[in-house]
DNA sequence: CATGAATGAGCTTTCATTCAT
DNA sequence: CATGAATGAAAGCTCATTCAT
């Protein structure tokens, strides 16, 4: 009795309820996806959801900050390299989850998600923030080593290309039959030719 | 004689309740909006919704078809003028909701309602299809008159700048603050630069 | 205007819709059927049929009416012949709806009805009061003739007749791949022994 | 230790529940009784029925399962005895529900459910091939013993036997201040006459 | 820690009925 | 006569959440 047992587990336990939660959530959205799905999917019984979060929407936060901030890490990761242009191509190609529709469909989900439910929105403009951050600092490596156009405001830039790996999640989506080696390669196009220093006897 | 009385009225109240779906959705989204908030809005009673539609999924068809139809046509009639860049830049423009952020958390859901929901998905793709080929065409005439690079295939291209609009919508979600215009500017910046010729003396 | 138009066409159109109610009422019973498949069958506006009835509960009252009324009026052309046995013979097979199970099905939702709803329930005991007096008429006219067991109480022989029809539509439904000939042969050997004046010598 | 609780509690709630639909289909029909009614009358909530029944279907399903083992049941206790004529009438006479109005209606309720439900019907046609072969066993008994008509067909005479019982509840129906113990003792002289071994020189 | 019984509000949908035209 | 728009109660069912054990 009366024991304060191993916050570890407690936290283990966690995490494997929030992935069956990922699971049922990519499959039917947030609002699609029960607790009695959760549960069934975590296979814990309704009742203990709830030692582990207060709420839905807890798990529904608690699942967005986990799915930002791995995204922020795993970009943080991939923007390495001597040439920053390239590092950014990189970036764009692996934030593109090609093949994984449920999983594009469910960051569409949590930017509607976003727009509505405050909380959400909360978690999803900080980490934001952060990984415009982030993503800023390359640009700037970049413009001083004269590998990106000195006129491009990093900060702006930056946003820009996050819309582009949002618009090509939704690009899988409105098109599950396209082919994405071709698009994702005309995407890494329209970025180079974005980023890069424009020649010096281009007509804009 | 002079009976069968309006299809005119019909049509009308069918198209009032659509708005009135409309405004429910863009405030809740699909899944958050209950047939029941949709008839208070509409002002009827909850059995009359079924006498114009069959079930709420037919009220969520009905709303994608006529959303993605607006769409479409709104580009129809942006998508002219002698400079074809131009043109684009002018769609791009228009396609973003630039501060309607309920607008564009609608089309989200729209996106993430299209992986999940068939009837959806399949509204989605036959409009998208539609969309492709007017861009397809419009691009093709801006590589004849030589204003767009020729080594682009228009139909890889086309579903790049579609791409740009709904990456563009998060990104008003993503940071309300953002400053629209700036934005705007550069994504105008980056489809320019994806679009035209590239100068002569280019490394790429 | 103002047109006292036409009692008969009046009730002609009564009985349509009353034939329409009928196929309505076979095919998903009393309760299962509404008003709108009424309507739709009988090729009528759902407000119309208000002109002609003036609640649900009035059809299957008339429907009532006129299925008992007919099975009486059945049963009154039937039970003739020199010889009663063979009269009440050919009355119970003609009552037994061999294949028509929806019929038989009818009958029994409707002796159900008869149990819970009062109006249905004096609809129905009115008209077997009816057919009693008419079947017990015959049985002693066959107790006169000699061909029928004079021992038998009248009335109460009567009823365990009509319970003979009521069973075999019921056996229809308990095993539809019953051979209905066989089943109908035994049935007329049982009534036979029951009504016919036992050998002298048998020893009950 | 000593969790898992209760099947037990579990399967007796789910009876009292089978019990208190019951009442209401006895009082309201299949149709008329609503889960709501269901509820009050087992005082759960309307939700919680869900716990023990997936569907009002399965709880229709359940009671015609319960009901009709019971009458099985109660069949095979009751046909037994040195003499199979007089086991036959015990059969038939307790299968009558004399007084219980609501009981017979219930019955032929769920006959006429069969006809158009398929889960229902095929439930009641497996429990009625059972029924028969338990009797036509017995029948086959009586043969043997020289007690019963050996021109009789056991398998068709079970049918007509069955159809009795059946006939007889609807004969409660159709005439509620009849005398019951009067038609029950003619019942079974019918039943006798059709069973025994008919006396030598009778004319048929 | 863990279960699953229990709740009650709310969901989508159907239905008998009324009424303006 | 006839239509079909309109109503509102009630249906079957789901869900997030709580609580006794």
């Amino acid at each position: 009795m009366m024991r304060k047992l191993d916050p570890v587990k407690h936290e283990e336990k966690r995490q494997q309820i929030l992935q069956a939660a990922s699971r049922c959530f990519m499959r039917d959205g947030f609002r699609g996806a029960s607790t009695s799905n959760i549960c069934a999917e975590a296979k814990i019984s309704p009742g203990h959801l709830y030692h582990y979060f207060s709420s839905k929407e807890a798990i529904v936060r608690a699942m967005a900050e986990s799915r930002l901030a791995q995204a922020a890490e795993h970009l943080g990761t991939t923007a390495r390299g001597p040439d920053v242009v390239t590092a950014f191509l990189e970036v764009i190609e692996s934030g593109v989850g090609v093949r994984e529709p449920s999983a594009n469909a469910l960051m569409l989900d949590l930017l509607a998600e976003s727009a509505r439910n405050p909380a959400v929105g909360g978690i999803l403009r900080e980490n934001h923030r952060e990984m415009r951050t982030l993503l800023a600092d390359l640009l700037r490596t970049g413009q001083e080593r004269g590998q990106i156009d000195l006129t491009l405001d990093p900060d702006v830039a930056t946003s820009i290309l996050v819309s582009f790996v949002d618009g090509a999640k939704a690009m899988m989506i409105r098109d599950p039959d396209l082919n994405p080696a071709k698009s994702i390669e005309m995407l890494k196009t329209a970025i180079s030719r974005f980023l890069r220093a424009p020649a010096v006897a281009n007509s804009e």
